[in-house]
RNA sequence: GGAGGGGUGGCCGAGUCUGGUUUAAGGCACCGGUCUUGAAAACCGGCGACCCGCAAGGGUCCGCGAGUUCGAAUCUCGCCCCCUCCGCCA
């Protein structure tokens, strides 16, 4: 959510800078109306209580009789007032905060102004790639030759767009997935959570994907849980409503979860492989901290993505977002995207997000130095990586010409020792 | 799922039966001061968040939401969460 307050103060200025994320003007202005409303009504409404609190005071002081009923009476009349009032002012805050919501961050002065994902900017591309003297195997190939993913049979029990890792294909997921934490939590800092992959309508608030992406996720009615799209939706509201001691910033944390996504819209795209599923898992790192760090803080966590790559041996490339291609949320997002030689494809395999204030505003999360005011934190995510798509990654890159695919050095300890999957 | 007991400021905890100087007692923690070579102790003072307002000031907040009342932490209803016992279960 955005400060209202700076709204307020310029609109012409917020208007600009949300019109580049290709937000209406007209959005906008709705926003500045319903809030100068609102603070007609607020201001009216706390007169007539204050009105009738100390009046209410003055007939408790008085003798049981016919002044007193009297007053009761006068006071009985202006309340009737009142509640007319407030019930207006409740219904113009439920508009105004339904329009702050569905407002998206402004983005960081030094993102690239662009219209759309061909106006991303490739920062770099690192890692060589590999030589083949054979025609590499797409992962679907590889994984049915080797009878590690099996895809009939994930869509007999689910259908379209799930799998099943048997043998050696579930293992090395399981592998990266241990290694990824270990090197998040070990070398970058990071401290390790477990968190629910069902989470309350009000985390889903917190971190934006609800009111507006809704249809994106999977929900129980009978509970109203919502299965997590990402860890980033837990963990981050493991703070929710609350005020850190500015010393304990930057928190860090790294989470593994199951992801749920609906993926509709994409329904027909990349139905190949296990790119894109309706679950997938995910290691994901998140960082709560002090406004003044954030933006070395994100370069700090996109290195640690980075570092996944570079430990794999698997090229790289970095892509920043233009403002044309930012999340609802982000102020500024860096992709990581891994090169798959057998698709010939960049697969994103990490998100590297500052959301600065937004999300803490939504979710309440503050920070508080001695006796300064609390203040709203920063909050940072990104993805430590992506778990299908790395395994597409590996499983291509590393494969040999008889079909048998290598398993990376910095893995093979989380193997049991083992050197190849054949 | 069944029965019972609870949810009060950063924490502990009184107040709820019997609605009104509650501006929520008291304690702990924290901050400042006195004293001290320094610290502790003792004593003195301070000590919440949010909203409206240029300010003075005002308002809201006792799990959440409705209701009763001139007036609700206190009474009524619904919901959420926690604890104890029973049942079930990985």
């Amino acid at each position: 959510m955005l400060d209202i307050k700076f709204i307020r103060e310029d609109p012409a200025a917020a208007a600009d800078r949300l019109a580049l994320v290709g937000c209406d003007r007209e959005q906008l202005t709705a926003v500045v109306e319903l809030d100068a409303r609102r603070r007609e009504l607020i201001a009216a409404v706390e007169q007539m209580r204050a009105d009738r609190k100390s009046r209410s005071k003055q007939i408790g002081a008085m003798s049981p009789g016919d002044e007193q009923e009297a007053a009761k009476a006068s006071v009985r009349e202006m309340g009737q007032e009142m509640g007319a009032a407030e019930k207006q002012l409740d219904e113009v805050t439920e508009h105004f905060e339904s329009a702050m919501l569905e407002l998206p961050n402004f983005p960081h002065e030094d993102v690239p102004v662009g219209e759309g994902e061909e106006q991303n900017v490739v920062l770099r591309e690192e890692g060589a790639r590999r030589e083949f003297d054979f025609t590499p195997l797409p992962h679907w190939e590889i994984g049915e030759k080797l009878d590690i993913i099996d895809f009939d049979r994930g869509v007999k029990i689910s259908g379209t767009r799930f799998y099943v890792l048997k043998g050696d294909g579930a293992r090395l997921q399981r592998a990266l997935i241990s290694w990824m934490l270990d090197l998040h939590s070990r070398e970058h800092g990071y401290s390790e959570v477990y968190p629910p992959a069902m989470v309350r309508g009000e985390c889903l608030l917190g971190t934006g994907n609800l009111p507006k992406f809704g249809d994106n996720l999977y929900r129980d009615i009978e509970e109203d849980f919502w299965w997590v799209p990402t860890a980033e939706v837990p963990v981050t509201n493991m703070y929710r409503d609350e005020v850190l001691a500015a010393d304990s910033l930057p928190i860090k944390h790294v989470a593994f979860t199951p992801c749920f996504r609906r993926e509709k819209m994409s329904a027909g795209r990349d139905v190949r492989g296990i790119k894109r599923g309706h679950q997938f898992d995910k290691v994901e790192m998140v960082r709560f901290v002090h406004p003044d760090s954030s933006d070395a803080q994100l370069l700090e966590l996109l290195g640690n993505a980075e570092e996944v790559s570079r430990r794999l041996g698997i090229p790289w490339r970095v892509i920043q977002m233009c403002t044309g291609d930012l999340s609802f949320v982000a102020a500024m997002k860096y992709d990581v995207e891994m090169w798959a030689p057998g698709c010939e494809e960049w697969l994103e395999v990490s998100s590297c997000s500052n959301f600065r204030d937004f999300q803490a505003r939504r979710a309440n999360i503050r920070f508080k130095a001695g006796k300064d005011k609390p203040a709203l934190v920063h909050t940072l995510n990104g993805s430590g990586l992506a778990l299908p798509r790395v395994l597409i990654s590996v499983l291509e890159t590393y494969q040999r010409a008889d079909g048998t695919v290598d398993v990376p050095e910095v893995l093979q300890p989380y193997m049991g020792g083992q050197q190849l999957i054949s």
